[in-house]
DNA sequence: CCGGATCCGTAACGATACTG
DNA sequence: CAGTATCGTTACGGATCCGG
């Protein structure tokens, strides 16, 4: 049995590091911001890691209330990790993280062939001003290479989960890795890129300009603040 | 040498935690958030690192441009740890955690013996709303048992650092730590803490009510969003 | 005394193989 | 598919030692 080393102080921040403090646990709970995840999804994204050191994690983060498993009903289940509710408030902080991530030099050391469309889409959707979807229902997917996400849109509030859209979308975006970052950062248009044959866009304007707006640089160059809600 | 253990992935989270995930380091920045210290002063306040751990981690933070050491002019000629600008941005992160650990259950493994006064004043200066302070420009010093540090506020702006007021401050708190808890969490009013004798509050009312404005607990009950500025 | 560096036993990690 | 078991390697924690 392995009882994980703790600070012992009484302090938040050691109380909160004690926590989610270990090597790849913070990666665990950024993969199921993304949406519950079976045994194998995870390890997927996370292939590094090793089964055992994932397990332990899994066990360490369910005892703490931080994630829970869950059942699906027949047919199918299959067993998935979700992110409890004390789990899910832990976004503003991995938010902020990424935020200051961000500005960090890119070394020789990081795979380019680790990148996923999907975490670039959980950064941008926590950091897109809320009054760019207010009033808004709708849902985009992407399919950017072999990746397959969608991003749910209600009334102020993006959500990106991974995994093909449960129903039909509003938008489909398809295109690669490559032309997706183009697009993000603004050095080609979404018009250019579908009359050059480099992505496939469909739906009503309106809602692709907006899934387009959520994925724009331009709203992380901005300062970061707390402030209480 | 140390070529401490990276993820290797292209993803702003894991670029954030490949430079203040290890163990001890974001506990470090805490220690610095409230102003420069020497290396006895953080060895002090982590005694439980060993000096060779905090050794590591405080060159490993200043090749990653994280902290800088600095050499006071004399007489003293001491060195001291400071935050650089990449640094302090590590606040709104760090200000996040904390915000999540202040709801986790405290368990018989954290001492209370390492309870510090600084570090709530750390918490509730950061999530204490701008309006509370906006054109005011004083400075609050508070003795909490054998602690001294002090609360810089600018309009808008309160920053809390170790040790005591580098001039005379507008409020002086003096009091020990279980009165400033009640004091924090509204079990007691300043006027009676005063009457009875528990505390020592010297100062002009208004600047008094604002010092004891940050330090209430209300402001951290409110959910946490994270903004673009 | 301050600011470390060195040494050493233990716990966590990483890779791989194996099992219900 | 969803994990355990095993094992060599690395990081951590405590203590001691050393140069200024």
């Amino acid at each position: 049995m392995v009882v994980s080393r703790t600070y012992g102080q009484l302090c938040p921040i050691a109380r909160a590091l004690d926590v989610v403090g270990e090597r790849w646990t913070l990666l665990v709970v950024r993969e199921l911001l993304l949406g519950p995840k079976r045994f194998k999804d995870l390890m997927a994204r996370l292939p590094a890691m090793g089964t055992n050191r994932l397990s332990d994690r899994l066990k360490s983060l369910e005892r703490d209330g931080v994630i829970a498993k869950r059942i699906l009903p027949p047919p199918g289940e299959a067993h998935v990790y979700v992110l409890t509710d004390a789990g899910e408030r832990l976004r503003p902080a991995v938010l902020c993280l990424a935020t200051w991530g961000l500005e960090r030099p890119v070394d020789e050391r990081m795979d380019p062939r680790t990148a996923r469309a999907e975490l670039l889409a959980l950064v941008r959707c926590g950091l897109a001003p809320p009054e760019l979807t207010r009033g808004a229902h709708e849902t985009y997917e992407f399919q950017i290479g072999e990746e397959r996400f969608h991003v749910l849109v209600n009334d102020g509030d993006a959500t990106p989960r991974s995994g093909s859209a449960p129903f039909a979308p509003d938008v489909t975006i398809v295109c690669d890795i490559p032309t997706l970052l183009m697009l993000d950062s603004g050095q080609i248009t979404p018009a250019r890129a579908k009359r050059e044959r480099l992505a496939r866009i469909e739906g009503p304007a309106a809602a692709v300009r907006r899934a387009f707006e959520i994925f724009s640089r331009k709203h992380v160059t901005d300062t970061l603040r707390v402030v209480p809600g």
